[in-house]
This record gives C-alpha cells, structure tokens and sequence, in this order.
DNA sequence: AAATAAAATGTAAACGTTTACATTTTATTT
DNA sequence: AAATAAAATGTAAACGTTTACATTTTATTT
C-alpha cells in the first residue's frame, strides 16, 4: 500500500507538500497539487487515517449515540446525518444506549478512546449525569445534541417542537367538526410527552368558548392494563368524537379498541397519531399523524457539526416545525 | 493524558513491558502485571487506539454491514454483535447499504482506510460484483457474512433455515386443520424468498395424498397492484383456510384483505406470517410468525468473528432453525 | 556448582502522517 | 533593478504505540 512517502519520491516533492494537498490547504500551487494527486490516483492512494489521527489528535470519525437503533424516528435521524457527512471524508460510528445511563457512559468513553472529531447524540431517558458528556466538551470535541438535548447552557441542539405538534394535530381534529376531543397522553415523565399534551391543551382551550370540550387519558405503562383503561373511558363517554394519540404504535391499538366498540373511524371517530411511522399506513384506515422531520433533523444536526468543526460558532439551538400529514382516520367523511 | 510512557517511567519499567500487560502477553511476571495495572488505574490510563493501530496495522474496529439498520430483522442482528463483542475492547462501526452496490463498496472501503480488526457483513440485494470483498479478503482482514452471503466458497457464514421455516408454518397450518393453502410469496429474485417457497411447496407435497391442497401467489411489486390481485384470488378461491405469508408486514395487510372481504380470521382462515416483527402484536387478532432467531445469528457471526482474530480456523457455515411462534391468526377455534 | 533452558525484561526502530519553523521561489512595490 | 512582501516548498521532529531482536534474570537439569 502506497504511502505520503511514495508520492512524495515520484513527484519529486517533499512529504508536507503532499500532506498539505490532501489537506486543502491554500499553500499549495495548483500545479503541484495537480501533479500530486495524478500520482495519488495512479497509486491508488488511500490516506492512512490512523497515521493522521495519531498526529492530529483528531480523527476523522464522528460518534453517532441513539437510543434505539430499531426505531423509525432515529434511523430517520441516522439517514440523514449520513446524507450530509458521507461526502466530507468523515466516518461515522453509531452506538445505541437502549437508554441506559451505562451504555451511553461506555459509548462516550470509547468515543473518547477513539479521537472522535465530533459528537452527535440524543440523551437516554434515563441520564440524569452529565459528567461524561463534560468530558467531551473539556476535551473540546464539538458536540450537537437532537431531539433530546441535555439540560446544559451552552449546547447546540436540534430539537422538535413537540407542543406546536400537539397544537397543530389538535386543531386538525377540530377544523374538521369534532367538539368532544380525547387525548391519549403518553408517559408524562418524558419531556416531549408533556409538550405534546400541553399543545394539546392549549389548541382545545382556545376553541373551549365554541363548545369544544376536551379530556386527557394518561397512559402508564405499555401494558394491557392501559388498553383496559381506555377502553372503560370509550364506554362512559360515547360521544368522543377526536382523539389525539401520543404515538403511532399505541394509536394503531386505539383503532383496534374503536373497532372493537364498532364505532366508525373516520366517520364517527377521528383518529390522529404522532411520529408518522410506517406502519401508520399498513392499516385501515390509513392513520393521520404528525411528521416528526426526523432526517431533516439529522441533517441539521450534521450540518452544524460540521460546520463547528471548521470554525468557531457560538451554540444554538434549532427548533423544528413537525407537519401534518393526513390520510383516511380523521377525514371528513360527507353523509 | 497519561500514556505507556508515565507509566514505564513511574514504574520503573520499560516502554515494552507496559506494552505487553495491555496487550494480555503471557512473557509478564505477575508482580510486575500488578504493579503496571495499579499505576495505570492511578493515571486513569487509557491506551491511544490510533498509535496502536498505526504501529500494528490493525485497528480494534469491527465493521458492520447491514442494508438497513431500520429494521426488526438487523437491528436484532445487531444487538446480538453488540452482546458478543462489547467487553472485548472492540469497537463497533455500522454501515447501511440501503440495498445498493455503491454505498456497501463506499463502506467497505471506508473499513479499509480505518484498517478495521474484521467485518461482519450481510450483502445488499443488488450486489452482484464481489471485488470490493475480495479486497478485504486479500488484505487478510476477517470477514464472517450473516443471513446473506456472497456466491463464494471459503467464506464464513451464518445463516437462517428459510426452506425449513417455510416448511414449518406450512405444517403448522395443516395441524391446525388447513386443507386449502394458499403461499403469498416474495419476489422470487430473492434467495430467501424462493426457499420460504421451496418449503411450503415441500411440506405441502408431502401431505398432497390426504386431501390437501395448495396454490402460491407471487408478488411483484409492493404497492396496491398485488393487494388487488390478491383480493382476485381470495374472491375465485373460497375455500382457501390456511395461509402463509412471506413476511410479516404483508401478512398484516393480508390480514385486512380478509377482514375486508368479512372471511373470520382464525375461524374462517387461519394465517402465518414470516419474521416475527414486533408491529405482529399491534393488531388484532395477533399474527403467528416464525421467528428467525437474529439475536442468535448476529452473536453467532461475531463470536465467529473473534475466534478467528485470535486463531487460524477453516471457514464454517452455520444454519440456524428458525421457531414457530403462535399467536391467535392460526389457533384451533373450538365452534 | 556449573551448564543449560525458560521466563522476563529492555532497546530502539518503526508505523504514516502532521506541523512548527526555516528556506526558497515568485510576485509586487519602490 | 533593488527591496520587500507573499506564496510555495522543505526539514525534521513528533504523535503513542508495537515488536524484532538482544540481554538479563530466574528456574531447571546435570
């Protein structure tokens, strides 16, 4: 495998020209630098990213940290982070923390281990410590927080603006004729589960003047006990006539439970989720939900890394617009 | 930060001997193990990845393929590496394909530039032209292949019993009394997809003398075209009652075409799917499947995969068997 | 106790880059 | 044309390990 050193010899050169080629550096002639990379591709030379990094102590990989994996909103993420930094030379490494405070610990660490350039990550729900992700900032590895920034100053971060979400599913279910809402509300620990229901809240107030009344329906565990616990709310109030769901996956189990108590979805019921995940169209009726602009997310969030990995940029945070996309269980449905 | 040289220094011991404690070298006395260790936990010593994979051409990389991380399928996959290989100091790279040739030699090659210990690798569908492999193979670097591998011979490989899940479910159905059957199969282009056939067509066969018969559906596409053919066949073909679906997501969609056409699942029809996806248990009545054991397969591949970066051992295959798992779709009904 | 073998340790070069500093070449100004 | 500034190139050390080979120490055999 050819080396700097080889280039270096047959261009008559020496080895800092070469280096300073594959590093774009401006002090280079054009001639040269042509002449140089001419040779490179004859070579077939692939730059050593070990040698680089050890010298550098930098290395060109960025540390990716989710969740999950296996999960529509992240690997959303995770494509759209690879749009961005798939042509800029970086490697990317994912690790998942299936939100435990440990997992993440050790990701960081070998993140640390690794000379990572840069940082891209989403808490887990469980971390309440942030002392390893200090670490990384001490060690002046530029960091982008998505979705679920930690509650430190001076972060950047991507995230979602889950009320607005709530706000706008809510309105829909309104703008098309219901008046009794129901909100099926997830874990009110979570942080966005409890935007989502303040949007909700305050979508439903605002119209309260114009007979629109509203409820919520908390959810605790993911259990069946939960499914029992709606159920019994669909039989003391018959006259729901909007639900808003926190998520795709229990809004697919709230159709079945409307199906169940064989009211009409969309005719008497109006059915919308959140998370547009696939399987929201799997079923019938097609599920309305709200999109999460989950790649664009990523994108974002690469692109600010990358971006603070050229120059120095003082921290901001970007906050998204979730959008609606309706389809068959709240359509207006013409009798 | 800390490196093998404070430590030599403060224990008075040379560079190589610090070297060799780290690197498990049995040519270290205990005493002078115990020492070294003791002044590295002191130092909060952590060894420069980079130097060392510079020095010794090898990185502690592993690298992980898979077309899609967004996937039940894999991510289980991935999970079941993560397992095997988290506490052996290896570090784990994921790259997705998304199916496509360029992106799996993109990343392949990227692995090369990263010097990467040994891949773990399921090829995309398209991949027809094996050089990029051939290349890792050539720079001696490990490569074990899960659920999909390459048209090779010497290479490793897990991989699941497809032949033998189709036949499975297909007997499953003929117990729970099925005599009319009917296979809605996937694009036969696929490997797998042709075996899952095989094995319906085999466990079919074998009970054709008792009055058992069958008929296969092959899907083309996946939009709303095949949904409708299907719908044709379920309207000329009444007397289907036992179905076996090539994956689980159709298997969902199927389940609404009967549910459309007012046919009693498990009463009327009784139905199987493939996979064992979570989304299975979303609905009602939950899907029975057959579960490819892809936790199993991926700590399979990587306790392969470390063995060989320890020692010579001649190339293996390994086939799983996949399990029935029964849910309510395929339940004898007492009537 | 001497001779030999085995175990433990040490020396020093090397892996392939980057980079501070020095030097040379080219362009610009007077 | 000389003086100066800017651009381009070169030199050599360094990043933190590993490892072939050499040497010393310890254990075993005669």
């Amino acid at each position: 495998m050819a080396g700097i050193k080889e280039i270096a010899k047959i261009t008559g050169v020496s080895l800092a020209t070469v280096s300073r080629v594959f590093n774009q550096s401006p002090l280079v002639s054009e001639k040269t630098r042509e002449r140089v990379l001419k040779v490179a591709r004859d070579l077939d030379y692939r730059p050593n990213v070990m040698a680089a990094a050890l010298r550098s102590g930098k290395s060109k990989i960025i540390g990716v940290i989710v969740p999950e994996v296996n999960n529509l909103f992240f690997s959303g993420i995770i494509n759209g982070i690879e749009r961005i930094v798939s042509d800029s030379g970086f490697h990317i490494i994912i690790s998942q923390t299936h939100e435990q405070q440990d997992k993440e610990n050790t990701a960081l660490n070998s993140f640390l281990e690794l000379n990572v350039g840069g940082v891209l990550m989403s808490i887990s729900k469980e971390t309440e410590d942030y002392t390893n992700i200090q670490k990384i900032i001490e060690a002046k590895i530029p960091i982008v927080f998505f979705d679920r920034p930690p509650k430190l100053k001076e972060v950047d971060s991507v995230v979602l603006d889950d009320h607005l979400g709530g706000y706008i599913a809510t309105e829909h279910l309104i703008k098309n004729n219901c008046t009794q809402l129901l909100h099926v509300a997830g874990n009110q620990q979570v942080g966005i589960f409890r935007d989502r229901k303040d949007g909700f809240l305050a979508a439903a107030e605002k119209h309260g003047t114009s007979g629109i009344s509203h409820m919520v329906a908390e959810l605790k565990t993911t259990g069946n006990q939960d499914l029992q616990r709606l159920d019994a709310i669909f039989k003391a109030n018959p006259n729901i006539d909007g639900i808003f769901v926190y998520g795709d996956e229990m809004a697919i189990q709230v159709l079945q439970q409307l199906k169940n108590r064989n009211l009409k979805v969309p005719e008497q019921v109006k059915l919308i989720g959140f998370g547009n995940a696939n399987y929201s169209t799997l079923i019938q009726p097609q599920i309305s939900s709200i999109d999460q602009e989950n790649v664009m997310m990523g994108e974002l969030a690469a692109t600010i890394l990358l971006k603070k990995l050229k120059e120095e940029v003082k921290p901001t945070t970007k906050v998204l617009s979730p959008k609606l996309v309706q389809r068959a269980s709240s359509k207006v449905v013409s009798t």
